[in-house]
DNA sequence: CTGTTAGCGCGTTCAG
DNA sequence: CTGAACGCGCTAACAG
């Protein structure tokens, strides 16, 4: 018969060192308020035994699990692998573990892995919302510290950690009329009812009014191939004289759509778009765009989440801004020559 | 006084349902075996008082927590973003949770994290070993399942999920010898003891020697800009034919320093390297470099783990090389025209 | 088909 | 300074 090996519990320690419980207790815990040759007994059996803690059991009887949930729409961008990177860093400084979902951009994956985490009694939850409505969150209103990054949720009044997605992209449109004089301006977007893609839409579109010009706008969904193609079909028709993309992954997208016809950028046709990242610095053409800061998003979401979880801090301010910086590099027809060191 | 507000327990529904504790703790998980009329009154309270069951008391009572533990050497790395994603799908389809850390390439916190996941319970641990010794493992040998991801753990023999580096780097640096005729070589290198940069390194050594040329190595450190310094001392002194970077990060640095002292590549000067990425076939120079898939495996990794945990299977194998492929384009030399639809 | 009772491993009164 | 007993919320015998 073989027998079932499980860890050995405190009680075990206790017996093994000749204690009771309570002691082998404060020696974990508290470390005080023990004699230095009983304490040494018990950590010596907690090594010979190979005793550890069950965090379970702790978190039950404390009602405090050291946890909080994270919820991110798709870890595989490295622009929010950025978010989880400062999210991460400032959980561990506070002794938290986090538990990580992956939503997908799927609203019903979150929905159910919010639940999975209100069931594992996370202390706090940060989610970059899916698109679609987050109102599955009203059931149980205020019931856990939320922070939200990224994007505004629907039909829910949470705090959110974004940058001023309208004005980036009010003052590149700007740049792009103004400076280099363009007219035909196409915004390629993802989905216009993902809040920050909303917003820079909204941005462009102030930007093209207050100047005369008419409004494109060409949804492009989610991958690299997906703008090429929407891209493609506007090259022949009524060719624009620059695109702006909604995202990273859109501007690649229209860069790629316009090398596929042997176009040259920024010579036959502008390429800006939001999101910087890290070859956008270094291969060609050199990318003009609005950076964002991911990683100091994640770390400013986890603050606020932190200050609500240990501090009970109530947070006034529902929208915190990041700001961005805008990146004039070549793309959109500057010269740009700050890699080089002679000319 | 405030009344602390706490959720409801199981015990609480039964006695507003006017049943026992059993019979609320059949309706949840079981579901059978109980009266349509008794099963609604109980479904009834559960929605009234918006009962959700404690996963952690009975996690405690089950022994099963349905959940793993992943720890990430650097999450803002796409390439490890990938894995995660593929990580979490397969997790999510056999129902379980991910305790997430990153370890920022830090023995240390990989230990600590490790420690972390034991005490709560985890059912299995995926690792992306930081550079250093393993060898904390074995106190606890064997204790619960582990699969590790890229790299091979030092000093621990466990279960890994990697790809052939050395065959993939080999026949990269044979086809810049074979193909294009360049005899001097420099390797980018991270820190050669991470094993999947030494396995490079070897294949690119063996392709060298085989050929009877000079062995060059840098080591760049990690980032863009570390890899372009380390590259700009060799581009005066003794400039080389061709640049090898160890990884995507290498590559564009060593690209970089390329483009700082305005040498054109591949005219001037040739870099390839090992990991392609989302923008090496959309910017110029197009990118040649060995290509992995990451999203696949995450997959594989989490799926050995669950053969482990869920079907108590042993995994014979100790080492699983999923196939790389290489992506010749044009920072070789090579003439690339697939992104054409004419030339 | 349903109710009672005893733990899961730990922290914490309350005595000693 | 220490030990026994209880309970956190839940499941699993074992009865009824």
């Amino acid at each position: 018969m073989k027998k079932q090996k499980s860890s050995p519990t405190i009680k075990d320690v206790a017996e093994y060192a000749g204690v009771s419980i309570k002691t082998v207790s404060r020696v974990i815990n508290d470390s005080s308020e023990v004699t230095e040759t009983t304490k040494k007994k018990v950590l010596d059996a907690i090594e010979k035994l190979g005793y550890r803690p069950n965090a379970l059991a702790k978190s039950l009887r404390i009602k405090r699990t050291y946890t909080i949930g994270v919820i991110i729409s798709d870890i595989a961008n490295s622009f929010f692998g950025n978010v989880m990177k400062g999210i991460e860093n400032v959980a561990i400084k506070n002794h938290y573990n986090i538990i990580f979902a992956n939503s997908d951009e799927n609203i019903e994956k979150e929905k159910m892995y919010y639940q999975f985490f209100i069931e594992k009694q996370v202390e706090g939850i940060i989610i970059i919302p899916a698109p679609g409505s987050q109102s599955y969150l009203k059931k149980h209103a205020g019931l856990i510290p939320m922070v939200f990054v990224d994007r505004k949720p629907k039909d829910w009044d949470g705090i959110v950690v974004k940058v001023n997605n309208e004005e980036g992209a009010y003052l590149l449109t700007k740049h792009l009329i103004e400076v280099h004089g363009y007219r035909s301006i196409v915004f390629l977007a993802t989905e216009l009812d993902i809040d920050p893609v909303g917003e820079r839409f909204e941005g462009y579109k102030k930007a093209m009014e207050e100047a005369n010009l008419k409004v494109r706008v060409i949804e492009g969904n989610r991958t690299i191939e997906d703008g090429c193609k929407a891209i493609e079909k506007v090259l022949f028709s009524n060719k624009p004289q620059a695109i702006f993309g909604c995202n990273h992954v859109m501007t690649l997208g229209a860069i790629k759509a316009t090398k596929k016809y042997s176009l040259e950028v920024p010579r036959d046709i502008a390429v800006v778009g939001f999101d910087d990242f890290e070859s956008g610095d270094v291969l060609r053409p050199y990318l003009t765009a609005v950076a964002q800061d991911p990683y100091k998003m994640g770390e400013y979401a986890a603050e606020l989440l932190f200050k609500q979880i240990t501090k009970n801090e109530f947070i006034k301010e529902k929208e915190i801004i990041i700001p961005v910086e805008l990146k004039f590099r070549e793309s959109c027809g500057c010269l740009y020559v700050s890699n080089k060191v002679v000319s």
